[in-house]
DNA sequence: GATGAATGAGGTTTCATTCAT
DNA sequence: TATGAATGAAACCTCATTCAT
């Protein structure tokens, strides 16, 4: 099995796709895709059997490495402020280094073509941080909302966030750091 | 006077890309938006000189909805809570009465079909929402973090109430004031 | 029976494709004939029952101009060298006075809208000149040559003529005089 | 070594295109060139980026082919009469033997698809010819008119000649040399 | 008689995918 | 395995023509 070789060829398809979606959303072509990565549209075909089967396994590669980085160091012992703000900036300081990632991500998000098998097996990566969410739908004003609220609201805080750093790029640790007070005060 | 008429199917197409663009985003096929709309293809472009013109269109009134109902009974000289609560409010009673509009304005906010003309028409809409959120950025927290950040917050907070809603369609009217409840506890 | 405004549009019609052939060739659009001539698409329909049929009534009534004009002066009884020429002028002549109707006659002639029936009625008109140019085909060279020849050639001669005069707009009297001088010389 | 394939198939097209444009013009469809070419509409646009640039292509390619066989046996030593006969049977012959590809290339020449570009390279390919046409310009008649009337006349009586072999195949050799006759008979 | 509205047919081009090599 | 070649389906859009008013 040959797998080396596959291998970098595969991560040529992937890498080209995250930067054309980033670009032109998830219409962007198969041609596209196949001449940014230096490679035959047909081959695309050889590892993915379909365009839509690339876009499911970019979305969960992309997913996993995000929840990668946040189960690595997670401080699961620690109280709950200092959990949170484990997952807001781990999440920001990934959203930061890869822009084309992040943007990828949520055009690959809205996509009809992403499954719900793929959405459902993104959740078994994040469990400690579900948790961790959990919890926090325990804290003040959020005891009276629905469950997932908390989650909802960091990530769409998280957002704010990213477009603001994407405007204006110094500062990027002060504005993750009053970013999170800003989150926090919501729980108190 | 054949107006009557003439509106009727403009509307009729309107409403039909409404619909699809909410389905499956702006790369829905003008086939598609026709066959939705009851009529022949090609007679969408008696109406629309093109497909992005379409979208144009779509885009303004869509939005014109929106500013309108909120500027009609603005609370121009109201405290800042009130008239900030009176757009958390306004904007989500929209966005819980039609979805799918608010799902095609997301839609098309990101198209690249939407010009800056376009954009700039809507601003125009905007002016009193735009002084409200400038002045929250005066306020608590956000003193510290950039202009923008009260408005992209505020949306992305919107967004997430909106999917709570969606998701769990009892309590609408709590979860919108309970809501807003935890963005302001962010301003104090 | 009203004649005399059906004529005035039906007339605005005719000037407009001849406008609009020149222009862009016979594959124009009934829309933009229409436009120019400031008369709704669908009313040609009234005054020529297909597009073919407007093509061939255009190029009827081009090629009924030419040929009365020449008819209305012929010097029949003068010498050959006088009949040529006045062939040679008058044609010349219109081709100055009106280019586009010269350039809207030549793509119609190519086009194959232009029916054999059409092309048979043209001939009716061009009796005297025809006549003239079955004698020419007795003189010097073109004894030896195919009796069209003296007539294609007159044609083929004049274009050269036409070109040149649209090149350099001075001296158009000259450049017809010489013209025929050359010409003439084949047959003596 | 896939290129022989290739160029089967893109010959195929050309050749397609010949026929189709000497029958219909230049604004008959991508579609019918195809199926006379035995292939796929959408094969088409793997051989050329678009219709126009089959256009073009096709246009040089014509164009390469009488100029270079002019210029293989170009007596440039001879006198002015040689060589101008040797441009005239040369042209007619190809005339005679190509008569579709002539008709294309009439076609092609006053096509609004066909660029500058194409023409100033084409111009290229005519520089021994074009320099007998100048020298001829100087000869008689010529003298007192424009330059380039001394090329345009002989494509003028060529297409004379042309028009009459198409009507009366017998005889073509005398034909073309009484027609050089009767053209030499203007240069005296 | 004149027209706005409507449309089926057809235009060029792009796309995801298959297949032979 | 990797790919050039091929293609049916579908994209957006234009056109000549019909029809109700």
């Amino acid at each position: 099995m040959p797998r080396e070789k596959n291998q970098e060829k595969r991560q040529a398809f992937l890498r080209a796709a995250v930067a054309e979606i980033a670009k032109s959303g998830t219409e962007t072509s198969t041609a596209r895709i196949a001449r940014r990565a230096g490679l035959a549209e047909s081959t695309l075909f050889t590892y993915f059997p379909s365009k839509s089967a690339l876009l499911n396994v970019l979305y969960i590669e992309l997913k996993d490495k995000v929840y990668q980085a946040l189960n690595r160091d997670f401080p699961a012992d620690a109280g709950l402020y200092a959990r949170a703000r484990h997952i807001w900036v781990g999440t920001l300081a990934w959203g930061v280094k890869s822009p084309n990632e992040r943007k990828a991500s949520l055009h690959l998000h809205l996509s009809n073509a992403i499954t719900a098998a793929t959405r459902a097996h993104t959740d078994a990566r994040s469990v400690e941080v579900r948790k961790t969410m959990a919890e926090l739908s325990t804290q003040g004003i959020f005891r009276e909302l629905p469950t997932n609220f908390s989650a909802t609201a960091m990530g769409a805080m998280q957002d704010a966030v990213l477009e603001e750093i994407a405007r204006n790029r110094k500062d990027q640790a002060v504005l993750i750091a009053k970013g999170f007070e800003a989150f926090w005060r919501m729980c108190l």
